[in-house]
Parts: C-alpha cells; sequence; structure tokens
DNA sequence: AGAGAAATTGTAATCGATTACATCGGCGCG
DNA sequence: CGCGCCGATGTAATCGATTACAATTTCTCT
C-alpha cells in the first residue's frame, strides 16, 4: 500500500587506489619459453591438442597454467579471422521472453565453445543495421536477430562481410533468409477461433506497433483470418496499439471499455497485453471472464500470476543452435 | 482456460543457397589507395581527425563511405589494447529488473563510444570467474558486475589483466572496490519496520539462496534487525528460499501456509516472491490484505498487476555510466 | 636396409590496424 | 639569409597470436 522510495547512494572514488596498471601480462611467448618449445607448439597445444605429443602437450598445459595464461583474443582473431562470438540482435532486454530465449541459446552456443554478445535495437530498425555494423566491427562470426521484418540494409551489410545469421521468432515463408520459429499467425488465428467458437462475436485487439515488427502483424492478421471465416470483422475502433509495457497495456484495455460497445473478449498479443488488460478490467470493475473474456499469447510465467488460460508457444531453443 | 500449444517449425536447409562466401572486404589499404593518401593517415582521419588537413580528412572520408569501409576491430585492438567494449555480467537474464537496468547502461556507454556485452551466471560464482576469463580473452576493457559477493579469484583475475570494474546493485562498506547501488539492508529493514507498526509481530520472508547473493542476505539481514529493534525475532522455519520465479514463490508460500502457525505478514526480498505469494494465496483462498500481508520490493512493474503497494528501489543508472 | 609416409616441432610470414619516428615544406624571426 | 619549429603526411615497426612450409625424427613396409 505504501511505497517508500530508497534513494540511491553511490560509492564515491575510494580514498586512495586507482592504479589500474596492466600487469606483465604472460603471453605465449612466456609459456613457450617455460615449457621449452616454440610459439607455434603452444598454439598447437591450445588449438589441435591431437597434433601435438601427448608428453609435451603435457608440459606445455602445465606451464600455461602456472602463468595462468590467457591468449589474447584480438590477436587470434586477427589471424585466424574468426572471433568465436555470436551476436544476438533482440528487440529489447526489457520484454522478458527475448532474454529467455537468448540465454537458452547461450547455453548451447557455450558447449561449442562459441559465446555469445548481445545488443538490443529498441524497435528500430534503422538502429539493429548500426548495431550489427557495431558487432562485426567487434569481428562477431554470426548473427541471431527476431523477426523477419530487417532494413533491407542490414542483409547487405551481412553478405558483404560474409556473416552468416539466423531470423527467429519467425519462418520466412519464401525461405529467402535462413529461420527458425513457428508460425504466429496461426497462433492467434486458433485463439480467435476459440473464442468465437465460445460465441463471441465483438473481439478486441491489443497489440503492438505494427511498422519493423512482423510478429505483430502476423499476429493481427491471424485475428483477422479467423473472423473472417466466420463471417465477422474486425472493427478497427476494438484495436488498439501500445509498447510491450503492462501500463501501456492497461491504458489501451481503458480505451477498449470507454468504447460505445465494447468488445466481449479481447485478445493480447502477447502476454503483457493480456495481463495489463486484466489490471485495466479490475481497476474497472469489469469481471473477467463474464463481462469480458482475455487471452494472451506467449505462455510466460506473467500469465500464471493471474487467473487465465493463455496460449502457450513454446519458442524452439534448442534448434536455434543447430543452426549455428 | 485452454491452453493450446503451438509447435514450432525450423527453417530446414534453404533450397540451394549456402556459399557464405568472404567478400572482397575493403581494409584501410583499399581506402588509402582511393583517397591517395597512406593507411596512416586513413587511421589518423578515423581516430584523430583535428591532426589532419580538413581537406584531406574530406577525401579520406569520403573513400571509406564509398567503400563502406569498416575497421577490423581486432586488428585495432591488437595493437592500441584496448576493444572499446565493457562487459557486464548479470546474475541471470530472467530477472527483467537486471536487463533493465543493464539496458540504461547500454545506452550511457553507447554515448562515449563504447559498446557492452552481456553475460549470465546464473547464480553461479564459479561460473562467473569463468564467464570473466571469456570477456578478457575477447578483450573486453572493463567491467560491471552485480552484488558485492564474488570469487576471490575473480578479482585476482581482474587485477592480473589490470581490468577496470564497478559492483552495482550495493555499496561496499569497506570500500574495498568501486561500487555503486543502494542499501539493500536499509530497504527491507524500513519495510519490516512498516510491518511491525501495523502491528505484525509474525513475519514470514521469501529468499533468494544466500550462498553467494550479498543482496539476498543484506535484505534478510534488514529485516532480522528490524525485528530485533521491536523485540521480536524471527522464526526460522517462517523462512523460505527458492530461485527468483514465480513458480518457486508460489510453491515457498505454500510451505508458509501450511505451517500450523503462519505468519500475518509476509515479506518477499523482491516483487517476483511477492507475486508468486500472491498468486498461492489466492490458489488457497487465503485473503490479502484480511488473512495476510505480502510485500515486495523493487517496485517492478509485476507489482502492479497486483493490487499491492510494494517498496520501490530505484537502482542508480546515470551514475554508474560516470563511473566507467 | 632403404624409400617413403607419418608424426612432431621449429621458422617465419601473416592478419590489419595503430603509432613512433622520419620527412618535408612553409613560416616567423633574429 | 638561415635556423628552428610546426603541421601534415609517409615509412615501417609493432601488437600476439595462427599457420604454411620446412626440417627432423620415427615408423612402416617391402
Amino acid at each position: 500500500m505504501i511505497l517508500p522510495l530508497r534513494t540511491l547512494s553511490p560509492g564515491p572514488a575510494a580514498p586512495g587506489d586507482d592504479p589500474v596498471g596492466t600487469r606483465p601480462r604472460s603471453g605465449a611467448k612466456d609459456v613457450a619459453r617455460l615449457a621449452g618449445v616454440s610459439t607455434a607448439t603452444v598454439s598447437r597445444t591450445l588449438n589441435t591438442p591431437e597434433q601435438v605429443d601427448p608428453e609435451t602437450r603435457g608440459r606445455v598445459l602445465q606451464a600455461a597454467a602456472k602463468l595462468r595464461y590467457v591468449p589474447h583474443g584480438a590477436a587470434r582473431s586477427l589471424r585466424s579471422r574468426r572471433s568465436q562470438m555470436i551476436g544476438a540482435v533482440v528487440p529489447s532486454f526489457e520484454y522478458a521472453l527475448y532474454a529467455r530465449t537468448t540465454s537458452a541459446m547461450q547455453r548451447t552456443f557455450e558447449a561449442r565453445g562459441y559465446s555469445m554478445v548481445m545488443a538490443e535495437h529498441r524497435y528500430d530498425l534503422a538502429k539493429e543495421v548500426a548495431v550489427a555494423g557495431q558487432l562485426i566491427r567487434h569481428g562477431v562470426d554470426a548473427f541471431v536477430f527476431v523477426g523477419l521484418d530487417h532494413d533491407p540494409a542490414l542483409f547487405s551489410l551481412l553478405e558483404d562481410y560474409g556473416r552468416p545469421y539466423v531470423l527467429t521468432w519467425g519462418v520466412d515463408p519464401a525461405r529467402r533468409h535462413p529461420s527458425v520459429g513457428f508460425d504466429n499467425q496461426a497462433a492467434t488465428h486458433a485463439m480467435a477461433r476459440h473464442l468465437i467458437d465460445l460465441g463471441h462475436r465483438r473481439l478486441g485487439l491489443i497489440s503492438a506497433p505494427l511498422e519493423g515488427n512482423d510478429r505483430a502483424r502476423a499476429r493481427g492478421a491471424g485475428v483477422r483470418a479467423a473472423l473472417h471465416e466466420a463471417g465477422l470483422a474486425l472493427d478497427e475502433r476494438c484495436v488498439q496499439y501500445g509498447p510491450i509495457s503492462l501500463t501501456a497495456a492497461t491504458a489501451c484495455m481503458h480505451r477498449l471499455l470507454e468504447l460505445p460497445d465494447p468488445p466481449t473478449a479481447v485478445l493480447g498479443t502477447n502476454d503483457v497485453f493480456a495481463v495489463g488488460a486484466m489490471v485495466a478490467c479490475r481497476q474497472a470493475g469489469v469481471r473477467i471472464p463474464e463481462d469480458v473474456s482475455i487471452t494472451g499469447v506467449d505462455n510466460t510465467d506473467l500469465g500464471a500470476t493471474q487467473t487465465p488460460g493463455l496460449t502457450s508457444i513454446r519458442t524452439p531453443i534448442v534448434e536455434i543452435g543447430d543452426a549455428a
């Protein structure tokens, strides 16, 4: 009920310590000397151990451990022309689902010796290109993107630099780009169909802005298609757009409730929208599901905090790893 | 109410396209040739523009743009001994709050020409060291960590490689490490105090496992201190530990409700726990706040989906940027 | 035993930028 | 007029690994 606000306390500069002196870090040369071999052998021990005599290998590894040797990634990737880094570019870290699937991917990549760097573009396709360029500069070998909708410049950039990539969260019907995901349109189609079967005739829709967001477009299309098949149509006044946040979703739902003839069922294109809508109903004293039905998509555990059933969609996680 | 499960459809290999041919990417040398200067001048134009004649600079920039030149990061950092990357190591991407503050930081760093790479350690301090090592290999210049509790090996690693760092989400009382954050203990102390003032005598606590998690420990200590001041004590049976997830929190709350004498107020050490607890109460038919009070910490918008008031804590975001 | 293959290891070129140092023309000043 | 400094630019060394190639030793097989 109360909301006491804690202020922050930044730690001011500590008394007298800020040497940040670059330590005499040991290089491959030191390891080579200690092990009595050449740097070439050190490199081989680390990268292609089977090519080196077990006895020598032992000496080298021991020396490396003793000196706490960590190979210099920049030098390695300069010469070998690959960095063992793959970049994941997601729309936003705040929508937990992206973070979750990405983190699952990370574990897959990790097992194969790759590490992952993440970046967000905040639903700005131009920014996405810039971010990808940034990552290329840092030597990222391959990319994972969310969605099918991207600036053409992104693809030409990727091609120019010969970087492989996968698109996730959707399948490219034309197969022009490697992609892995699910059918967003079918998901909402099924959901809408279900609502229609329950007798609903007037559906509402809360969606993310469509621009540059093929997932949102596909999900919207699914709803319209289902209505169309039933000889119904989607009243555009019953469609509300907003950023993926609870407060925005709540505001959207309030607008729907204020319509002269509000929808009897509202479909959120993801769980955040659905839960936001529920909050709005509770605030407005509208009962669920007596007065209005609410459904979502994505099956986050956010949905579990309420008392609805939400469409569950599992995004392919392991499969994406194989695509690398 | 229903939970239709969508299956995934991975995009199998496309017809006949997988050339991944590394394009004739243009290097500084090409730019130099086109602009009629040496590579040194190209480098200077990009890094210290004021040292180069404006007229020449123009030619170089034009040539660079024409060739879509992107400097090779590995080569750059090999020679200049810095990569313009800062690494953020968080416990988990799934707890949205970490992602959020980190993403805010990213924007700050970006403005200064740094880019950020993120990694998670999944609440495993040893893993954290490994991850940091990994990042060092990739040439990360500086680090941001969450919490004060870390493997000593982490600090010695950082020192060995002369990497500056900041700890966030807490302040180091001993000031042995640069840190920026807030007083976790004071937050829960105030919260517990508030509950005591309301007349509660038997408090419950849902917390993350304490090991390697100073935030959880500090927050727990705050509760105990407040109780102690009031001449009360925390019944250990009323303390439940679990990972930060709604389902775990719900299970914890169920255990508390099954006690012979359940607490009249339950304090979650973050909003996920609090909301999970509320879900459990609803399932068990326990009324809030008549039968039991529930409070949380962190003020995520997750809290807003319920009808409670939760302690709000803003983590320092801009301040952390300055620490870089 | 001798030729050729296979296994190990060393030598040195190389990746693509940055940067110390050298060069060169122009300018100010005694 | 000549010395010295300054600004702009080129030359070449350098960062620290990888890896092509060569050199050496050890097997293998006839």
